[in-house]
DNA sequence: CGCACCTTTGACTGGCCTCAAGAGACGTGG
DNA sequence: CCACGTCTCTTGAGGCCAGTCAAAGGTGCG
């Protein structure tokens, strides 16, 4: 089961300067901070499913949740990810559109639904910085189509390292005090949060064809691996002539979807 | 070229209930009307470039607009469709992040992006119909991905042609005075848009294997041609039984992208 | 009628999936 | 410390679906 924990402070939260209450003045935050609690989830527990009744929305403070849609015989395909600072769930709509699962052990700031809805509506601050966590995800989901529909096994493996490791020294993953790494700086490592199942499903492929293709990157020296969940970069730009992208072409503001 | 025309009133405008503008009072629309002003272009015209300066924002009035992506090889992914009421443009954003592309003859109502900006930070009317619409956006690229990531091509194929099949006689393709048709209520006719090139594109598949299983649907008796481009469907349920969904479980706002 | 373009069809190739087994990591308990 | 089971990951062999290359058939327009 998840937790329900007592509320912290918005003015010492991690996420309070990128999260949905970024634009909001101290009035507008000690509203929020009203009608806020936290929910906790151990890694694999489910959130929410696809035709649920949307009760609740918020953000994530730590830890990463999947969303995935599912055809009924089985095929599942991820379709974002949510890192720390991302907006789970649609004000205005009664019901959620895909599975929402922690990945790790997440933690959610929350508001009930329609109390929200209440507080947006008289709130333009929150409503405009949800239009614009709104079209970077649509960015985002918009690159991810170019990824499923037309590259290939490898490219898509080299690019979801990509992107993995241009958030390295960015996201609350990276140890603290670390320095974010330029291309071409030399080695990099990146700690992939996901199983090779997940990264199947994020990717448009089957376990054996994600493992085989991370075998012939390591084989060829362009990634190498430090138990099964770390990957090393030596050389960034080589990874990235494997994506298919233009090199240096990648979008100033990219996210992981 | 594109033509820059002449104004129309906004209380005239077809799209007035369902684009940005929808939940505008007479005098905020009353601003509107005083800063936009109307583009036209021919099918197959480029509207904008991925990269270009983001000039104009702006609705469509008429016509289809195809947003793309293309990889340095050439290999290119529609990434989605503009239908009549849908937004072209991101405020804020300085560059575009894909191609856009008229697909038939396309009327835009336009704005400045950077006047529109203004508009937006004071019509909290705008703001909050713009986010609506970037959040069913962002619902339709997630069901495409689905699509694009688990789904074979014939699933691909039906899907594309369900998703046509649901819009006839809801949308300006449609003949005016035609009713909208039911599941189940008989034969069903569609005008696709879409050259087979495009819909390959919109599938990540081949022009060849688009073909061909237009061609495998069409001898099983699925569909029936009429020319190239006019889709007839005798039985909307046995076309929904291939496109891989649970019959019925569709999302009741399932839009094109 | 003739040309250009789009679409269809065929033969072949190849990349990814499927099925299957083996290797490695990790926790538990003797 | 090692035996054991479970789970994840890797590797191999073979098959199928979709891509590639090529050519023929349709369609529309000047």
């Amino acid at each position: 089961m998840n937790l329900i924990s007592a509320r912290e402070k918005c003015s010492e939260c991690p996420i309070r300067h990128r999260a949905v209450c970024a634009r909001c003045e101290p009035d507008e935050l000690a509203r929020l901070e009203q009608i806020k609690y936290y929910r906790t989830y151990e890694a694999g527990q489910p959130v929410m499913w696809a035709g649920d009744p949307l009760t609740f929305v918020g953000s994530v403070v730590r830890g990463v949740a999947r969303l995935s849609q599912t055809l009924p015989d089985g095929r599942t395909q991820v379709v974002g990810l949510l890192m720390s600072s991302d907006f789970l769930g649609r004000p205005g709509r009664e019901v959620l559109g895909c599975d929402v699962t922690a990945i790790s052990d997440l933690t959610l700031c929350c508001f009930r639904r329609k109390p929200f809805e209440t507080l947006l509506a008289e709130t333009p601050h929150l409503t405009d910085r949800l239009l614009e966590l709104a079209l970077d995800e649509l960015d985002a989901a918009r690159d991810w189509m170019l990824l499923l529909g037309r590259k290939t096994a490898r490219e898509k493996i080299a690019s979801l390292l990509a992107i993995f490791a241009r958030r390295t020294g960015t996201t609350s993953h990276a140890a603290p005090g670390v320095p974010v790494r330029q291309p071409g700086t030399g080695p990099l490592t990146i700690d992939l949060v996901l199983s090779r199942e997940l990264m199947a499903d994020f990717l448009g492929l089957t376990i054996e064809t994600t493992s085989r293709q991370i075998s012939a990157l390591k084989s060829q020296g362009v990634i190498a691996l430090e138990g099964n969940r770390r990957v090393i970069v030596p050389d960034l730009r080589r990874l990235l002539a494997e994506t298919g992208d233009d090199i240096g072409l990648m979008r100033h503001d990219q996210r992981a979807v």
